[in-house]
RNA sequence: GGGCGAAUAGCUCAGUCGGGAGAGCAUCUGACUUACAUUCAGAAGGUCACAGGUUCGAGCCCUGUUUCGCCCA
């Protein structure tokens, strides 16, 4: 094994070979109950992100931990249509030859999108290869499949059959560059500065007697059908019911009162549009004003505009403020701060437009998806999004479905030219009107919001609407990962549409994880230029450092900041992993077996008095981990799990078992040096498989270098925790904060590392445990064996030496010629003064009688301990001081 | 306007049982100690945003305040 990690050699062939032999794949077994997880299929209008990877690490994580604890386990891939995302990058990729998509024609159009298509689904596949996603490819699905186009059509006609679909002309959100309605999740909102334009509206019967109007968009001047003001608004009382005259157009309006106006708004009066203005519209439901639509599809005035006709509706603004102003009916323009909605792809301003859509009745599927979500059935981690789900879902609106687009699927419904009916059909074509046998049809030109198949993705990917084994086995799922920005968008749909379709939730579990941020804590876009790709961070540190960073470095829900310095740091732990193998391995002899280890862990389990303390502590270490892991993975807690292997790994196994181990297998020993062997052999394989989920190519690597029974580390099972031991666990710490005394002094005292020094351990009936590892002092510390000692007491303490008080042990280092009286003196009474606080805080605790009475036992009895060792300490320490100071 | 989150070491963040404040990075001192300089040993660094309250005990629970961010309307 060469000497540092390197990922490059190792993730592509891993990934291959894992795919190859189909470890992916679950087998059926109609006796277990699978593990199932959809992947959040990415847009296939680019290339993945950190926001892919962090989705990738974590679904891998738990796929792998149950895959190796023997369940079935399905992680389902699959990429997403993206129907206006993916039409709009298109567009604008072919804009680059000069095309346009009306140029080119609704087919040739949708040719060049499933080149498109094409390309970047391999793409992300490819990606998410290197990701290390185990996900099983031979299901990989496509919201555009025939599949997926089947359920979607037959989603659509249940809903419609049962009268939850409708069709007809309300106010939409229109972008005018996109040319299509969109959702009112679709819609940005920004708060942009602006002008607010006040406006004399002249009264029809009454000579230079006007009424003031206030508005951010005067072009919509045009489209308006009454002024209106509060029903309690004294100052505009005498007005209502009186009729003003449309500035330009010169139309009579009537002045209406209505409780819905803002009386400190401007003048306290406001123009009413109800073709434009989603507040004004339900005034004039209420007062039943005309609807007046001054826009065309591309947000250029039309024919009720008037003299404005066919100019741009920002050009018409200008024109139309510059005439206001010629005229004297324009008051003045004042600053002005609003939200503004923004196409969520295009950005292009949102003009609310009436129009004829299809729209879902959303309450009778939000009804039981709240109560999904109240019953417990489905459950949020971290729990606080179930609040943001509950007021969104109990706020919700009916859902506009249809979308004036060419990618997508095409909505189901045939129009017959023969009786004029409409048929919903869940076949792909329809050839004969249901209604008079007509064979004249045309499909409606509109397609659905891709959101529309989204939803229905954790089943039409199993085989929906058909009875499938698939279906039948793996539905439902079990866990929904991914982020929260989508909680809206997809998750609620899933539900509502999951239940509605299936009966069922599509899944117990929605975990959501926070957004990547670049350094500065900005959202990470490609107009900001501040996007990291997961590639070249791979490339360069390996999918394993990725991972075990972004795994690590998050809390559920929370974002998250990524610093390359993080990613290092997961690329420094792989080679710390990787060279504590090499030291295994070195020091294994050739013929060594699995079989040799599994007789060793057998005998131990019989008699732990052959080990010795540090491999019991070692050993117990690792199965306290495994309980722990075992709990954290459990509640969802991936970090906190990482976090643990990586300090047990590091900061146990590495930083004091394996250096411990140097002496063992040095001692001479041959029993020792053999039982070390499978000690460090035993605990690094099983701790690989803990550490699997999270760095899954080191770690394979790893265990295909060591002895191991099983084909591959994907494939191994889970380990099962021995019984602890606590008192192997009790009686190592102390020895280990010898060792850390020791090295503290001698640093402190500048003595050279290399140089051993001579010590004697007053260790009272602890001294036959020191004794017998006397070899850890030696080598850890750097003792010089031949002038170590360790003794019950000590008559004569010597006084030419530095004393260390730890629990239990008391140790002398005569440093002849370094010790510094002085200089001792004023470190032993600062130790005192320090440990007469605890003391003191300690003892007064144990005196509280509430404390005494209420807390639980055990921590009363911790407090009693450490008050008691402090004491013990603080005498010997306090002694030392006496004598030196003779 | 309503809701949510964040505020802990110089930086980035953990701290999910209410029981002696942690990690990584950065800084400082020292080391090529035969797995690893992508390393090792050691040090320094905190009024857990602020003010109250509950409790024997609060970074954690409750109330209020400030600053920043997000979502919804």
């Amino acid at each position: 094994m060469p000497k540092n990690y390197d990922h490059n050699s190792v993730e592509q062939r891993l990934y291959a070979w894992w795919e190859e032999r189909g470890y992916f794949t679950p087998r059926i077994d109609p006796d277990k109950k699978p593990f199932v997880i959809s992947m959040p299929p990415p847009n296939v209008t680019g290339e993945l992100h950190l926001g892919h990877a962090i989705t990738a690490a974590l679904q891998d994580l738990m796929i792998r931990h149950h895959r190796m604890l023997g369940v079935p386990t399905l992680w389902l891939p699959g990429e997403d249509h993206a129907s206006i995302a993916a039409q709009y990058v298109v567009e604008k990729s072919i804009a680059k030859e000069g095309l346009t998509r009306e140029g080119l024609g609704r087919e040739k159009f949708l040719e060049q999108v499933w080149d498109w298509m094409g390309k970047y689904r391999h793409v992300i596949a490819q990606q998410h290869r290197r990701l290390g996603t185990s996900c099983d490819w031979t299901r990989e699905r496509f919201t555009m499949d025939e599949g997926l186009a089947r359920a979607v059509r037959e989603a659509f006609v249940r809903l419609y059959d049962k009268g939850l679909i409708y069709r007809g002309s309300y106010l939409v959100n229109w972008c005018t560059r996109c040319g299509t309605a969109l959702s009112d999740l679709e819609v940005e909102h920004e708060e942009e500065l602006s002008k607010l334009y006040f406006v004399r509206y002249p009264l029809q019967d009454g000579q230079n007697d006007y009424i003031t109007v206030a508005t951010t968009r005067p072009e919509t001047i045009l489209g308006d059908s009454a002024v209106a003001v509060h029903p309690d608004d004294q100052r505009h009382a005498a007005l209502v019911g009186r009729m003003a005259m449309l500035p330009v157009l010169h139309r009579p309006i009537p002045i209406i009162a209505d409780a819905s106006v803002d009386p400190a708004f401007g003048t306290g009066a406001v123009k009413v549009t109800p073709g434009h203005d989603p507040t004004d519209y339900d005034i004039g439901q209420r007062h039943h004003l005309p609807i007046i639509n001054i826009l065309n599809d591309d947000g250029t005035l039309n024919e009720n505009a008037g003299p404005y006709a066919g100019q741009d509706r920002l050009e018409a603004r200008q024109k139309l403020v510059d005439e206001l102003q010629v005229s004297g009916l324009l008051v003045k323009i004042d600053p002005h701060t609003h939200a503004l909605g923004h196409c969520q792809r295009c950005r292009t301003v949102v003009e609310p437009r009436v129009s004829t859509q299809w729209f879902v009745k959303i309450q009778p599927l939000a009804d039981p998806a709240i109560a999904a979500a109240r019953d417990g059935r489905i459950r949020f981690v971290p729990e606080r999004f179930a609040k943001t789900y509950f007021n969104w879902m109990e706020g919700i609106r009916d859902w506009c479905i249809s979308r004036q687009l060419w990618w997508g699927h095409r909505i189901p419904v045939w129009y017959c030219d023969d009786c004029g009916t409409m048929s919903p059909s869940t076949l792909e074509v329809l050839r004969t009107c249901p209604r008079c046998g007509g064979s004249r049809l045309h499909q409606d030109p509109d397609v659905l919001d891709t959101w529309f198949s989204s939803g229905l993705w954790p089943f039409s990917t199993l085989g929906w609407p058909e009875d499938t084994e698939d279906l039948r086995y793996f539905y439902p799922t079990d866990v929904l990962e991914t982020a929260y920005d989508i909680l809206f968008f997809w998750v609620a749909r899933m539900i509502m549409q999951g239940i509605e379709m299936t009966g069922q939730v599509p899944f117990h579990t929605v975990y959501l994880h926070g957004l990547i941020r670049d350094e500065k804590g900005q959202k990470m876009s490609k107009s900001k230029g501040n996007v990291v790709d997961p590639l070249v961070v791979i490339n360069d540190h390996g999918a394993d450092a990725l991972r075990f960073a972004l795994l690590t470095g998050s809390t559920p829900g929370n974002d998250m900041k990524l610093s390359l310095q993080k990613v290092e740091g997961g690329r420094n732990f792989a080679n710390k992993l990787w060279n504590a193998a090499r030291f295994v391995l070195a020091n294994l002899p050739e013929q060594f077996s699995v079989q040799d280890v599994e007789r060793e862990v057998a005998v131990w389990r019989e008699r732990p008095a052959l080990l010795s303390l540090a491999d019991r502590w070692i050993l117990s270490r690792h199965n306290r981990l495994i309980g722990e892991l075992d709990r954290l993975l459990e509640q969802y807690q991936f970090g906190e799990a990482g976090r643990q292997l990586y300090e047990f790994l590091w900061g146990e196994y590495c930083d004091w078992y394996i250096e411990i181990s140097k002496a063992q297998l040095n001692s001479g020993d041959e029993p020792t040096a053999i039982r070390t062997r499978a000690v460090l052999l035993h605990v690094l394989e099983r701790t690989l498989r803990l550490l699997h989920p999270f760095m899954p190519f080191v770690t394979e690597e790893i265990w295909q270098h060591l002895p191991h029974l099983g084909e591959a580390l994907i494939v191994a099972s889970w380990p099962q925790a021995d019984p602890l031991d606590d008192e192997a666990e009790a009686e190592m710490g102390p020895i280990m904060e010898m060792v850390r005394a020791i090295r503290n002094s001698r640093a402190e005292y500048e003595v050279e590392p290399s140089r051993a020094i001579a010590a004697v351990v007053v260790a009272g009936d602890k001294a036959q445990l020191v004794t017998s590892h006397l070899d850890i002092l030696a080598r850890l510390a750097r003792i010089d064996p031949a002038q170590l000692r360790v003794e019950r007491s000590l008559a004569q303490k010597p006084k030419q030496a530095l004393a260390l008080v730890v629990s239990g042990y008391e140790v002398f280092l005569p440093l002849a010629g370094l010790v510094d009286i002085e200089r001792e003196k004023a470190r032993l009474a600062t130790d005192l003064a320090n440990m007469e606080r605890e003391i003191a805080r300690c003892g007064a605790l144990l005196q509280n009688q509430g404390f005494v009475s209420k807390a639980p036992a055990e921590v009363v009895e911790k407090e009693r301990l450490k008050l008691e060792d402090l004491k013990q300490r603080h005498a010997r320490l306090s002694e030392r001081l006496s004598t030196i100071q003779e």
